[in-house]
DNA sequence: GCGTCAAGGATTATCGATAATCCTGCCGTA
DNA sequence: TACGGCAGGATTATCGATAATCCTTGACGC
């Protein structure tokens, strides 16, 4: 998906074209685990097994790779990335960064707006309700998409997604005891502190969110002050 | 270019496959103002300009779409994108915040071993001296991703590969009149504070320097401490 | 035993051609 | 005039097949 749609357009129209069909049928399967961390997928296999031609699965490969989901090497194969505990500390501190960032720059715009925010929040907490912990760590992702959105900056949104937050928010909560409803309510505060427009508690309040995803961290890694 | 090969490949070795040579041909045609920006871009055109096929153009367009250089619009045609100073301005916090990162996980492995980045630094010099402000900014470029490189975060450097950096620079270079001399050694600070392994240091000359790369950015928009 | 090299298999990379889609301009109608 | 619809052209999207590359395995010489 390109960082201007931002990964949330193929399921809306109809409009799409094969390839992002295919990404998002991968994307899928990624995320449920049908094709596990680690495991080789070949270009024509997902063709057949789909109808199509290679084409299109190269290119819904080459957009999965962008985000890290898979890992392509080439003229010798593609795997599904493996996303290992290391691998998830790392990114933590580079995610806290960003989403500080998108904190002060979104606080003024959801200040003035917060209704889509509060939509996502909504439909978190709807989703956890239903005790399918994949269906809320996409919905988890969604709602963080929607604040880095909101700070309505191009380049900070392709940072954002090049993370590959999708896989490592299912990850976490499959690996993760944490109920649902719990998780859920533990973004209330982000909404508010936006909504408010105090930047300062915005970011500290994001930073100790991202902080907490991952089990074992103390205190946010990056503190940042401005 | 994929995150995983981080946009540094197609220059060294020749593994470069067509469809990254055209990706590297049409950046530079971009960034030279050859193909201005709004004009229209007809996959079919480059691949007969440059003797391939249409495949890997439409793979090139596809990745320089991504970084925002061109946009598409399905089956109706591809324009470069008009790349503004707002565009420009918009990267600088995300990529202070993205540096301040890589000066602090950097600072310790540097310090240890600061041959690789110091090698990066006599290229950019060696560069200055040709009078050549595309190639300069590549090596620029080459240099801050080193410095990113440093880190040894994976997470981090898909991220900031994913801001494009080459362009912004390119941008940057061409439409400013900074002698490349001293462009170059003001990049010698930011080794020797990395090499010490002052950390505080490192982060703030980062910062610094980062946020003084746009013309007009007055203070960096993000300071970032702990 | 060990390094070197060649052949073969696996996979992606590229090609040339065709299909699908969208836009524009024209025509007919009221 | 305003409006709807329908050819025709332009461009991308997809296809099926072939080429190029890389890795592995095993033979061979030392």
């Amino acid at each position: 998906m390109s960082a201007a749609e931002g990964g949330a357009d193929s399921s809306l129209l109809d409009r799409a074209t094969l390839g992002s069909r295919v990404r998002d049928y991968l994307l899928v399967e990624i995320a449920n685990g049908r094709l596990a961390p680690g495991s080789p997928v070949r270009e024509l296999d997902i063709a057949k097994r789909l109808g199509t031609s290679q084409t299109p699965v190269r290119e819904a490969f080459r957009e999965l790779a962008a985000f890290g989901l898979l890992e392509a090497r080439s003229h010798v194969g593609t795997r599904v990335r493996e996303v290992g505990e290391r691998e998830l500390a790392e990114a933590v501190p580079v995610r806290a960064a960003l989403e500080a960032v998108a904190a002060r720059l979104a606080a003024p715009h959801v200040a003035e707006d917060p209704s889509r925010l509060e939509a996502a929040l909504d439909e978190l907490i709807r989703v956890a309700t239903l005790d399918d912990r994949l269906a809320y760590a996409n919905a988890c992702t969604q709602f963080h998409r929607e604040v880095v959105r909101s700070a309505q900056n191009d380049s900070l949104l392709r940072a954002w997604n090049a993370l590959g937050i999708e896989i490592m928010t299912i990850m976490t909560m499959l690996t993760n005891e944490e109920p649902l409803d719990v998780a859920a309510e533990g973004h209330r505060g982000i909404v508010e502190a936006l909504a408010s427009g105090d930047v300062e508690r915005s970011v500290a309040i994001v930073n100790a969110h991202v902080a907490a995803y991952i089990p074992g961290a103390t205190e946010p890694p990056v503190h940042v002050t401005g």
